[in-house]
RNA sequence: GUCCCCAUCGUCUAGUGGCCCAGGACACCGCCCUUUCACGGCGGCGACACGGGUUCGAAUCCCGUUGGGGACGCCA
């Protein structure tokens, strides 16, 4: 059986890092087994589902470069990938189950429903449904619908409505029929349910393992009751732990960032985050974190899922990032950087800089002692001194140089050690900390050649000595 | 409240009955490297929720308790 899996995002704003890592082992899955990726958008929730968001979502997936193979955008052997645009699919299943009595029309009001809920809870008892409808006779159902009365749909439990699956992360699961009331399949509005749709399609489009967030794990009994009612096979189900905040709740807007599309502005990197969302509940059994994608697909399994939740780290994802910038080339982070930060110097300061920053974002910052001098205070015969050097043999362009400038700044000044370098720092850098000297004293020239805004080293001790 | 899921350092995890008085990573602390900062290297701190079983032997299996989470919708 070749293996087919989807990834479902309702479009109601951008992708959330849950649903990022659903996605993404969903994704991981279908490549280890050579099997196709599908995305379909459920928005049969048409008060919260927009076009803009759908394509948000679509952006968010593409930025991570989990690339699919049949959706709403690229099409596929089981089109359309929109639940809006499957309306007659359902609507057929619909017929059926109406026929054979297994769905039934239901008159109730949502405010009369709502009561009952209320009064239940009062009472103790399950919310469920009381029935009332499904006891009604053909007469009665006959004069409702002659009065245009609004109907919703409701699946009936049957008797033998007890359902176990084998979950692939959780094994076996078990809901008694009694946990579970009649639940509507169709809304009075015409615009079938989530829990019907998914079961339609998912067997429309053939399935094969629905990989999913646990917060979906009780839907499962009520699906499968469908699935039973036509007589279709059940796929495999493995539902993924959810990723909690700091305070082990559900992640969630409070906890602070938590849409991918906020990480790509902070300056995180694709590879970085799927790389830590993968790691988020999965773990290769080798004692390696920092892997690509062909790592991960290749050693990619289910069975080592974990089924606990797993709290979203900032501090680890952040370390993380770092770990990719580091070990990319100054070449590579160029065009990533300029999104942010842009100068004719970039690539040499990122390679300056690169080992101090964590985020695309920070090589700003990292690289402000180029773009910004304060004349720091500083010991006027010293700064005579490195003015006089600068002048006479010119600024040093590369590392050699610079260590035959300090020779003859220690033998000028009488300064050796810490008492020569830290003023020299402070001088050119106006900073008491920075990337090695030998590295920015040629940044700084270099910068200052292709830059006009940019002060030379010779021009920030003329302004020191102003 | 009912149903379902879950439970190893603060966090992510390894562990599938003896290899574990529990290993790795982040964070934190110390040392080294570095005439600054960062990177890097080395070391330290730090956990099997609790109680019963089963077993020669339990982090690992079973039961219970406690705790956490999720679902109970004409949302997905």
């Amino acid at each position: 059986m070749s293996v087919r899996v989807r990834f479902a995002p309702s479009p109601t704003g951008h992708l959330h890092v849950g649903g990022a890592r659903t996605a993404i082992f969903n994704w991981l899955f279908a490549k280890h087994h050579g099997g196709t990726f599908i995305i379909r958008v459920e928005d049969t929730d048409q008060a919260r589902s927009t076009r803009e968001s759908e394509a948000m979502v679509l952006d968010d997936l593409r930025w991570l470069g989990l690339l699919w193979d049949e959706g709403p955008d690229v099409g596929g052997p089981h089109a359309p990938y929109r639940q809006s645009e499957r309306v007659d699919t359902y609507n057929a299943v619909t017929r059926e189950l109406l026929a054979r009595g297994i769905a039934y029309r239901c008159f109730c009001s949502e405010e009369e429903l709502e009561a009952k809920r209320k009064q239940a809870e009062v009472e103790g008892r399950p919310p469920h449904y009381d029935l009332k409808c499904f006891r009604l006779s053909a007469q009665e159902v006959s004069a409702k619908l002659a009065m245009w009365t609004p109907c919703a749909l409701r699946f009936h439990v049957p008797d033998d409505g007890d359902v176990t699956i084998d979950d692939m992360i959780r094994g076996e699961v078990t809901w008694r029929k009694e946990s579970l009331g009649d639940f509507i399949l169709v809304r009075s509005d015409g615009l079938p349910t989530y829990n019907f749709c998914v079961v339609v399609d998912d067997h429309d489009m053939e399935i094969s393992h629905v990989i999913r967030a646990e917060e979906h794990l009780t839907n499962t009994h009520r699906q499968v009751l469908i699935y039973r009612a036509m007589g279709w096979d059940v796929p495999r189900f493995a539902h993924v732990s959810l990723i909690l905040g700091a305070d082990r709740t559900k992640l969630s807007k409070r906890h602070g960032a938590t849409s991918v599309s906020q990480y790509a502005e902070d300056g995180f990197l694709p590879d970085a985050m799927v790389n830590y969302l993968t790691l988020l509940g999965w773990s290769s059994g080798e004692a390696r974190e920092i892997f690509d994608r062909a790592y991960a697909i290749e050693h990619f399994s289910l069975d080592r899922v974990n089924s606990a939740p797993a709290v979203f780290d900032p501090q680890k994802f952040d370390w993380l990032n770092g770990q990719y910038i580091h070990a990319m080339e100054a070449s590579a982070l160029r065009p990533l950087v300029a999104k942010f930060f842009d100068v004719p110097w970039l690539e040499e300061g990122i390679d300056v800089v690169k080992t101090s920053v964590t985020r695309l974002t920070q090589f700003r910052a990292a690289l402000a002692f180029v773009t910004s001098y304060d004349a720091p205070s500083i010991d006027r015969p010293f700064a005579e001194a490195l003015a006089n050097e600068l002048r006479t043999n010119g600024t040093p362009i590369d590392a050699d140089g610079v260590k035959a400038m300090n020779e003859r700044l220690k033998n000028a000044t009488g300064l050796k050690g810490k008492n020569l370098f830290m003023p020299l720092r402070l001088a050119l850098t106006g900073l008491d900390h920075g990337p090695e000297l030998v590295r920015a004293i040629p940044l700084l020239q270099h910068a200052s050649e292709s830059d006009r805004s940019v002060l030379s080293p010779l021009a920030r001790i003329e302004k020191l000595l102003r």
